[in-house]
DNA sequence: TTGACACTAGACCGACCGGTCTACATAATG
DNA sequence: CATTATGTAGACCGGTCGGTCTAGTGTCAA
């Protein structure tokens, strides 16, 4: 193996690489955003994506998304370590999210909806990609829903119907470029979410 | 006047363009779509669009999303003649919705939404008219929520609530190549509608 | 030292994109 | 009939895109 480098060292090129594809996909989406913007904010030539990403920018834009994947993971982690209770949890996230908003300028969004929606049926490893992505978020969002006591089903429900609603919150307030649609959305989520949560606990 | 053309005869191309446009965001999103794709598929050559749309591609992306609204608002209008409840107007459309999607086969999204997502802020214009489809079709949903003896703020954050939940399941729905994020999306948005109506009967 | 290998580097290319231009058809108007 | 509006038609262009190619650099192992 080469000296340095390869995985977990310097902010190594192909990791900024795969920063700016991130930040790309967030601001303009797959077929929005330019391979040589790409390069020039990462500050590497195009050879190097080559040989990183054999399969070119698909290759790249597929390991964002696996990134950002693993980076929603690792924050609902840390929420989870700070707050002990599911509900809360997610409350936090909502909450960092349209904190998130704010600071982007609106401009930011989920690279997964924006793959999902710029992508053709032909673009297959992309779209299983982010399918996956919104498998695993679910996934997670569910067994939090079950650690508070909710049954499988009607957990998975709700996790679907967090996602919904928060990538359909996030396309909202962009445009109009306010968070509006965001808070009122997360609210009347959480809303849900206590009814519920209250239910099972009552029956428990 | 000419004899023929401008507004309501024939299936005129101005028509057939912004039908291909529409088409296109549907399934490529803005930048995904070319031209000269549209071009073809409404049999018209290049000249004729520039004419029409002096803004070129902006311009016709502009009036499908006009276009596509007004379909929206026109089919609500539909389904409010046949039922008599909103809250089962509510129910069929998101029905409705569902049957489009397996009929288009996953691929067909809100252009709405696809605009909104591989925009960048530089396309005020498109921005904009994305933000006033949203703008209408939210306030739609919340006259007839009031109708429904909702009160108007209330009424406001659950159409926001609806247009999210409803923008996020054909995200992920189309992803998964399933209905059953926009099934389970809508039966929980649909069984939250209940409870506030029958509250809302409660206290009238 | 030297060969192999991982990585960096950027010139270059064909394809395609959106936009512009000029030419032509049709038909209402004077 | 001539004129002018409106709309049809497609060749053409500059710019940019993603992708490929060849060359150079540093560091291991033998």
């Amino acid at each position: 193996m080469t000296a340095m480098s390869s995985p977990s060292n310097a902010p190594g090129t192909r990791e900024r690489l795969i920063q700016a594809m991130s930040n790309g996909l967030q601001i303009g989406g797959f077929h929005g955003v330019a391979l040589n913007d790409l390069l020039t904010q990462a500050q590497a030539p195009k050879g190097v994506l080559y040989h990183h990403f054999p399969g070119g920018k698909v290759d790249l834009a597929v390991a964002a998304i696996r990134a950002f994947v693993t980076h929603v993971k690792t924050a609902l982690d840390g929420l989870q370590a700070t707050h002990g209770d599911p509900f809360q949890v997610i409350g936090a996230w909502l909450e960092q999210a349209q904190k998130a908003l704010e600071q982007g300028a609106f401009e930011r969004t989920c690279p997964l909806a924006s793959v999902a929606l710029d992508s053709t049926a032909e673009d297959v490893v992309l779209r299983q990609a982010v399918a996956r992505g919104f498998a695993e978020i679910r996934e997670y969002l569910e067994s939090l829903l079950e650690q508070a006591g909710v049954t499988g089903p009607r957990a998975s429900a709700l996790a679907i119907l967090l996602v919904s609603g928060y990538e359909g919150a996030l396309i909202q307030a962009r445009v109009a470029g306010s968070v509006t649609p965001l808070e009122e959305t997360s609210t009347l989520l959480l809303e849900m979410l206590r009814l519920e949560l209250t239910t099972k606990v009552r029956s428990k």
